[in-house]
RNA sequence: GUGGAUGUAGCUCAGCUGGUCAGAGCACCAGAUUGUGGCUCUGGGGGCCGUGGGUUCGAGUCCCAUCAUCCACCCCA
C-alpha cells in the first residue's frame, strides 16, 4: 500500500515548530493591536467569482494559480489566493461603512495557490496582512508601511529593503499604459515571450519584466512617476515625507507594479536579500477602486499582506534569535518509586497543576532510573520523589534537577517549596 | 508551465564499475546503577533501499515511467 503523504507543496507544523510560529505570530498580532487593528477572520473559501472580480481576470494568480472547485450545489468556489478580496467582501457585506472609520483590520491565515512549490514558496503557505478602509490620506498608507517597518525591526529583521511606487489614479494610470502601448507596439517583436502576453493583458507588468531584451526595449521611456497627474503625484511625495521624517528608508523604484489588479497610488514590496530566490517577504498598496468594484460605496483602502513561512525562514537565517528556546518544557516531573504508590502520585500531579505548574509522570511503567533519565530528557526542574520512605513519613523529597541538591517537604509546604526553586531563574 | 539535481532506518547520510549491501552516527528502548538524571560502557528494536514496470541467473546499484523533495526560471508571500 502506497504511504499517504501531506499533498505537494504543503507540510506539517509539528509541536518544536509551531512554537516558533507562535513567537512570530504573536509579534505582528501584538504590534498590530499597538497600531490599533483588530482581527477579522473570514472563511478559507469564497464564490470564485470574488477573486476574478477583484485581484483581477489578468492576474497569474487567478488565470493559472487558484484552486477553485465546484461544490455539491454546482457552486463554484476558491481557496483564497490572498486575504484582501475577502476582507472587501465582509466589510461590505456587513455595512461596516456605516460604522466608525477608518476601520483598521489584521488577519493571519492559510492562502492556497497552486505554483511550483520551492523554498519560500508552498501551494498552503499563510499570511499575516493588514487592511484600513475609508481614508484616502497619505498618512494612512504611510500608518500601514510603518507598521510593517515596525513588524520587521521587532522580529529583528532590520535588513529588509522596502520599495515603495506610485502607479496613480485610474486616470493618470490609464493615461500612461496608453502612452506604454503606443512605445511598445513597434517594439514587439523583441519582447521576450511572456511580455508578448503582458503587452495584451496588463502592459504595465512588461516594466517588472527582468529579462534583458525587455529590459532594453524599455530603456528610456518615461516612468509612471513622470506621468502622475498632480494629485496623484502630491499624495505619494505626502506618503514619502512622513516616511522620511518616521526614519523609514525605503528605495523608490519605477518598475514596481505589483502583480495585482488592484492597486492604485501607493504600491510597495519588502524584500529580504538571503532568503532564496523568494525573497519578497511582504508586499501590499492602496486601492481605491475595490470596494466599489465589488459591489460597495466607494470608499477607498490600504493595506499588505506578509508570507509568513519566508519570515520565519528570514529569522531562523539571518538572525541571531534562538526560536528553540520557545519550546515549552516541564516543570515538575513525579517519579513513582514503587507502583502501590501511583494512585497518591496522580493526586498530586493534579494538585499540582491546579497551581498552574506543568508536571508530569509517567505513564509506561519506567523504573525509578528511566524515569529520571525520563524526566531529565523532558526538561523538568524539579523531581517529586515517592516511594516507601516518603509515604510511611509523611513528607516529599524533591531533587533540584539542576544542582541535584534534595530536600524533604512536608506535604502542604510541596507548591511552595517547588515554587521556590522554580522562581529561581 | 520550463530546465536541472535528488529520493537507503524517526533524523543526517555511507553503500566504488550489478553478486554477504541492507550499514554508520544521532534519536529511541533496556541493562551496568533492583529508590535517583546529565558522562561512560554493553545490548536491543526499527528499513520490501519513494512507487510501478523492465533488463539480468541475480538490482539500492542499470533502463523507463510515475510520485515527491530540492534548486533555478516564471511569479509572487
Amino acid at each position: 500500500m502506497m504511504q499517504i503523504k501531506a499533498p505537494r507543496g504543503t507540510y506539517d507544523i509539528l509541536p518544536n515548530d509551531s512554537a516558533k510560529w507562535q513567537y512570530i505570530e504573536k509579534i505582528m498580532k501584538d504590534t498590530a493591536e499597538i497600531y490599533g487593528y483588530r482581527e477579522i477572520r473570514t472563511p478559507i473559501f469564497e464564490h470564485t467569482e470574488l477573486f476574478e472580480r477583484s485581484v483581477g481576470e489578468s492576474t497569474d494568480i487567478v488565470t493559472k494559480e487558484m484552486y477553485t472547485f465546484v461544490d455539491k450545489a454546482r457552486r463554484s468556489l476558491t481557496l483564497r489566493p490572498e486575504g484582501t478580496a475577502s476582507c472587501v467582501r465582509a466589510f461590505i457585506e456587513h455595512g461596516v461603512y456605516s460604522g466608525l472609520m477608518p476601520v483598521k483590520w489584521y488577519y493571519n491565515g492559510p492562502m492556497f495557490r497552486y505554483d511550483r512549490p520551492q523554498t519560500g514558496r508552498y501551494r498552503q503557505f499563510h499570511q499575516f496582512g493588514v487592511e484600513v478602509f475609508g481614508s484616502s490620506s497619505p498618512y494612512a498608507d504611510a500608518e500601514v508601511i510603518m507598521l510593517l517597518a515596525e513588524i520587521m525591526t521587532r522580529l529583528k529583521l532590520t535588513d529588509y529593503e522596502l520599495h515603495i511606487n506610485s502607479v496613480g489614479c485610474s486616470l493618470c494610470r490609464n493615461a500612461y499604459q496608453q502612452k506604454l502601448i503606443d512605445y511598445i507596439t513597434p517594439l514587439r517583436a523583441a519582447l521576450c515571450r511572456d511580455c508578448q502576453l503582458r503587452y495584451s493583458k496588463n502592459p504595465l507588468r512588461v516594466l517588472d519584466c527582468k529579462t534583458k531584451s525587455c529590459q532594453e526595449a524599455i530603456e528610456g521611456f518615461p516612468t509612471i512617476y513622470d506621468s502622475l497627474c498632480a494629485e496623484c503625484r502630491e499624495h505619494y511625495s505626502a506618503v514619502r515625507d512622513v516616511l522620511e521624517h518616521s526614519n523609514v528608508s525605503y528605495i523608490h523604484d519605477d518598475n514596481l507594479v505589483r502583480g495585482l489588479d488592484y492597486y492604485t497610488n501607493t504600491a510597495f514590496e519588502v524584500h529580504l536579500p538571503g532568503i532564496g530566490a523568494q525573497s519578497a517577504v511582504g508586499g501590499g498598496g492602496r486601492y481605491s477602486g475595490l470596494v466599489a468594484e465589488c459591489g460597495g460605496p466607494d470608499i477607498p483602502g490600504v493595506g499588505f499582506a506578509l508570507g509568513m513561512e519566508r519570515l520565519l525562514l528570514a529569522v531562523e537565517t539571518l538572525t541571531d534569535v534562538d526560536l528553540n528556546r520557545f519550546q515549552s518544557g516541564v516543570d515538575v516531573f513525579i517519579a513513582v518509586m514503587d507502583d502501590k504508590y501511583e494512585p497518591q502520585a496522580v493526586r498530586i500531579l493534579h494538585q499540582l497543576r491546579q497551581a498552574d505548574i506543568k508536571a508530569e509522570k509517567d505513564y509506561v511503567g519506567r523504573s525509578a532510573r528511566a524515569q529520571m533519565k525520563y524526566a531529565d530528557k523532558l526538561g523538568a526542574r524539579v523531581v517529586v520523589l515517592l516511594g516507601e520512605e516518603e509515604v510511611l513519613k509523611g513528607f516529599f523529597t524533591l531533587r533540584n534537577m539542576q544542582n541535584g541538591e534534595q530536600v524533604q517537604v512536608k506535604s502542604q509546604d510541596l507548591v511552595h517549596n517547588i515554587n521556590r526553586i522554580l522562581l529561581v531563574d
